[in-house]
DNA sequence: CTGTTAGCGCGTTCAA
DNA sequence: TTGAACGCGCTAACAG
């Protein structure tokens, strides 16, 4: 039934076969469809009998001559913490607006980042999203070097690179503010992994306000976790098994500070009854009832579109000084608070 | 100080460089460092030169020439949607075991799931897996066509296609028997989108067990949703404002689920207390003791592996037969199921 | 084992 | 406005 004639069922049309059914030249066709100078007589013809073969042009072909691919690398830490894929959704959606897409590498070690970064670079993509920067990342430091266009969101290295984060230092310190206000004096954290500058800024931030307000600095109410559940969780309760165990606990992201409500839980403790928690992010999830987490909020949204831009900027110009934004972190205050047991809510009863 | 002999500073090294510094030929180069038949003596020699000059392949070039690009797109609906970062780091994990990337695309709906799939087509991508793919999807059809390769996981469509996904019916079938066990009657359903495989097997399997239970099928307690949490939860407000309301709903997922329990504790009515919950997929959060969700468990790691390695035997070859794929859905039992209130525990008293 | 040659599909000169 | 020719960086065939 079917003509005989199409030798080449499988092989995809390319732009020679739309210049031989249009009577014109590869150039000519190649000119038509990206809005080089043709006629108007020829742009439509060459269109039409593009789309009546299914032509769609070879972007690989295209990227070997232009040196660029229209993709861009995004590098996160692990997939599974809602903080990752809220960012990368704003992320994808801009980069959507701007013919862009998005090779994401999940990387949870150094070694893997490196290895992630290699195989975004050998696949010429024309510039590096990291969420994942870690102080000792070979692999930011390498392509800095090399002046390969890349913008850290939520992290900093030393070294000067293209830079969204959250403003840590005042976001930690609301969050004191408000447990302090609240009448806490025995105040634990849950860090995050030591060689992020988040966490670096957030542990640095809870030390100085503590100092700043006049409550003890307790170090053996601080753990350190790789930001997952699973440690945050065991950190818990380790922490909550104390003799005198912390009235509150703040958290370097809300990942961790689920981990704790739900330890507290599993131990019968309530939340805020016995134990007020505060997280980081304002993950969606955050606001929901079951957790209804009080919390430290990230502005998603805006740091996603200031990384596209300044990644599309950086790739536009390469010798751009280097630029660092820094985003409000306003705290959020929900329902996972509350004054210490038996207290008198802080030193002073509102008049 | 910098020697100034060095005339490209930010030209990447091409294996024309290595070969020339080297001296051997280009193609002695690309044998060299791609297994081909070189002697030892010369491997180590451009070896050693290529990691001195830090050279790369082009990853670009090299898929012009093969047509390979090494590249898998994955097409997800909803990024937010914790089942997918989960489904996504299993995948992507096989693919790495593979040496290939993950070119990500989210497509909330039909129109940009065809967008999605041209993309990552243009990009030569050497395979897709479509975790979207509803029965009316244009891009799926064309690309199966056009034998494209292609796996869809959790769904299928019409017509032929390489396919994993749960065992939707004997999956609903366990859900509804533990709730009928348990004395329930009055059993609503909060469904996702009905152009779904997943929701019209779901919901199929719904009304074909209850049938088979001798229990009314009350499709006044059956309300539709997008798979999405705000939906869900205005579709729970709307369920449990009635004059009677059910007394358990089976959700389609366990995001559904957990804007069902989150907006029976906004109206204060209890969990499992007042109303049973039971979710879909098993997601981690749902162990957690803040929901502690009853819900049917989708093995992830097993269908994305299955799903990966279909896709690449229909790389391998594109004439094999379609496959079909179906993983058991177990039932894990967990807080949010109890006996409706004031029953005795459905018919039978056990022994 | 190694060098030479020929493309992969496209964008981009240079002439006409 | 259009066509011919070239080359992006690499792999694969063919000689030697």
């Amino acid at each position: 039934m079917q003509p005989a004639s199409e030798s080449n069922r499988s092989r995809r049309p390319t732009s020679v076969d739309v210049a031989q059914a249009a009577g014109v030249s590869q150039a000519t066709v190649s000119r038509a469809l990206s809005g080089g100078s043709v006629s108007e007589a020829t742009r439509k013809k060459v269109e039409s009998i593009a789309s009546r073969l299914g032509y769609s042009p070879n972007l690989v072909a295209r990227g070997l001559v232009t040196s660029r691919s229209g993709m861009i690398g995004v590098v996160v830490a692990d997939i599974t913490n809602p903080f990752y894929p809220q960012l990368l959704e704003a992320i994808g959606n801009r980069l959507a607006d701007q013919g862009r897409h998005m090779l994401l590498q999940n990387a949870a070690s150094n070694s893997e980042e490196e290895e992630a970064a290699r195989l975004l670079v050998e696949q010429r993509v024309d510039g590096i999203i990291f969420t994942t920067a870690t102080s000792d990342s070979v692999a930011v430091r390498e392509l800095m070097e090399r002046r390969f266009p890349l913008v850290l969101v939520n992290r900093v290295v030393v070294g000067h690179c293209d830079a969204v984060e959250g403003d840590n230092l005042s976001g930690t310190a609301a969050a004191l503010d408000h447990l302090v206000e609240l009448g806490h004096r025995r105040i634990g954290m849950v860090a995050g992994d030591a060689r992020a500058s988040t966490t670096r800024q957030r542990s640095q931030g809870f030390e100085q306000r503590l100092a700043e307000l006049g409550v003890p600095l307790r170090l053996d109410l601080v753990r350190s976790t790789n930001f997952s559940y699973p440690e945050a969780f065991c950190a818990a309760i380790d922490l909550l098994s104390l003799d005198k165990p912390p009235t509150a606990i703040f958290c370097h992201n809300d990942l961790t500070a689920f981990a704790v409500v739900n330890a507290a839980r599993s131990l019968g403790i309530s939340v805020p009854g016995e134990l007020s928690v505060i997280g980081y992010d304002d993950v969606r999830e955050s606001s929901w009832e079951s957790y209804n987490l009080t919390t430290v909020k990230q502005q998603f949204q805006e740091m996603a579109a200031r990384a596209v831009d300044l990644l599309e900027s950086r790739i536009a110009n390469p010798d751009l000084p280097p630029r660092h934004t820094v985003f409000d972190c306003p705290l959020i205050i929900r329902g996972t608070t509350a004054p210490p047991r038996g207290a008198l809510a802080g030193k002073a009863v509102p008049r």
